[in-house]
DNA sequence: AAATTTATTGCAATTTTGTTGCATTAAAAA
DNA sequence: TTTTTAATGCAACAAAATTGCAATAAATTT
């Protein structure tokens, strides 16, 4: 098992995440890095940080991985499910939801693992500003 | 309004579509059509079929883009809602779900526009070849 | 039916997103 | 302080997606 080391470059990832408070896509981390590092190293970082668990993956609803910070949570695996996204049509962010109860009729003939669910409309922010 | 015409590559991308029944991705769609048209076509069709409402654009878990047909709904706005996807781990396959009820408790201070729901696991097919 | 209009297509080129290889650098351990 | 080795920058590469433009073809007009 290899070491695991914080690096400069790595806390400045992480300090960009959980400045932003949402999730950010690889091309918007890099921008707000300014020359931290180089684009390269930050797929690399987002791919340690997910390994180590510190952060999750988001697609959203057109293909556009995002990453952000797993904020409540020691227990990763544990954390993905009932674990929801919200994203917003105005401001295009997307933001982990809290856990939620959740209740459907499944079709028979399926073996359910995981659910998926992404709540797209306005969020907070942007109804405030209406 | 540019005038939608029905060209020939356009009517074999929704019989390739049909055909299949289920999501297809742009690559295997391109496949299929076996040098009908050129790859950068299918991406222009499949684009111009969604702004007709003709078929629709769901993103695997894994952030790959799928595009099915609008099966049962002549209005694509109203299809869209409590329509689920179901991706099966085994064959990587997408297929659209029927209409469901949802019930969950949702955030407050969020306006609700769509829920995108993908349901991970094995499908039939898979499970019985178990 | 022929001519005209213009949406669509093929091809080449470009952009975007993501990955790999390797020498160098730097964090952690000895 | 030295050694080990994980991490980094840079170049190159791969795959997916988009753009530009001349040519083609579908639809409309004559």
């Amino acid at each position: 098992m290899p070491v695991v080391r914080n690096t400069k470059a790595k806390q400045a990832v992480l300090d960009e995440m959980s400045r932003a408070n949402r999730a950010l896509s690889q091309p918007e981390l890099f921008e707000r890095l300014n020359g931290i590092c180089d684009r390269v190293t930050v797929y690399r970082i987002l791919d340690r940080l997910i390994s180590e668990k510190k952060i999750h993956k988001i697609v959203n609803i057109d293909g556009v991985l995002n990453y952000a910070l797993c904020q409540t949570c020691d227990d990763h695996v544990a954390h993905s499910h009932d674990h929801f996204h919200f994203s917003c049509t105005q401001c295009k962010r997307i933001e982990c939801l809290e856990e939620n109860q959740i209740q459907l009729n499944l079709p028979i003939n399926y073996q359910v693992q995981e659910l998926y669910l992404t709540i797209s409309g306005v969020c907070p922010g942007c109804m405030t500003l209406k």
